[in-house]
DNA sequence: GCAAAGATTTGCT
DNA sequence: GCAAATCTTTGCC
């Protein structure tokens, strides 16, 4: 039989539901991205002594076609952002400053590049495991306790939490089967309220692109990412 | 083949 | 507020 108290003990991992309907990704990828805010990411167990993760997406970011000089795209089809010409609901996961991935989800019609960037995510359930990867990577730097709501807290932390890396890239997040996947928001929680900003890191796309509100956060949440001062929207 | 820059995060001045 | 850490991708010679 099982240790019974942990599994005694420990909370619910709220994982259930079914996943993001591909048909939410698919069609204008502005509207992907409020789609997007409020689902779930859900991280499967990696082994018996990490178990899953679960987490609400509370930030987010649109790059919209090759037009869009801001996106990785804008270089048209390379072997990196191969899956942004394919269909919506896959993974597109990318290192960047050499240290971080980032976490995208392929949106918008097939043939049509675009991607939403997972920028922060509030964790649910699975907390402990999400710290534990983050020690696990050896988060270099980091000397300052981190408390759970910032566990998760950015781009790079969100896959450092969630243990993602590029290897991700082309799974397909809509698939109810696969170890990382999304969630349709939780029925019985409140609907995000939808603040729209710039994009961060951009600047050197020039403008119009560095202006476009495709920025998009649940000004509640205090897993927003950046410093508190400047997270009001 | 080489140089430059980057969808970040952190600690220190 | 500034710069370091760190390495892949992309562009250009």
């Amino acid at each position: 039989m099982r240790s019974r108290r942990s599994s005694a003990t420990r909370p619910a991992i709220d994982a259930s539901g079914p996943v993001l309907d591909r048909g939410r990704l698919s069609a204008d990828s502005l509207a992907a991205a409020r789609a997007l805010l409020g689902s779930r990411l859900v991280r499967a167990a990696d082994d018996e002594m990490l178990g899953p993760s679960v987490g609400r997406i509370v930030e987010v970011e649109a790059y919209i076609g090759a037009a869009d000089l801001a996106s990785h795209a804008r270089f048209g089809q390379t072997d990196r952002n191969r899956v942004m010409f394919g269909p919506a609901g896959i993974a597109y996961a990318y290192l960047v400053y050499g240290m971080y991935h980032c976490l995208n989800v392929v949106t918008g019609p097939d043939g049509d590049p675009a991607a939403v960037l997972i920028r922060a995510v509030e964790p649910i359930a699975g907390i402990e495991a999400m710290r534990a990867r983050r020690v696990a990577a050896r988060h270099p730097r980091r000397r300052t306790p981190v408390t759970d709501a910032r566990l998760a807290s950015g781009p790079g932390l969100v896959c450092l939490a969630f243990g993602l890396d590029r290897s991700l890239t082309g799974t397909d997040l809509c698939d109810p089967t696969a170890p990382v996947r999304l969630l349709a928001p939780d029925p019985a929680a409140s609907p995000p309220r939808v603040v729209a900003t710039p994009r961060i890191g951009i600047a050197y796309a020039g403008e119009p692109w560095a202006s476009r509100p495709w920025r998009l956060l649940d000004a509640d949440s205090p897993s927003v990412s950046g410093p508190a001062r400047l997270r009001r929207g």
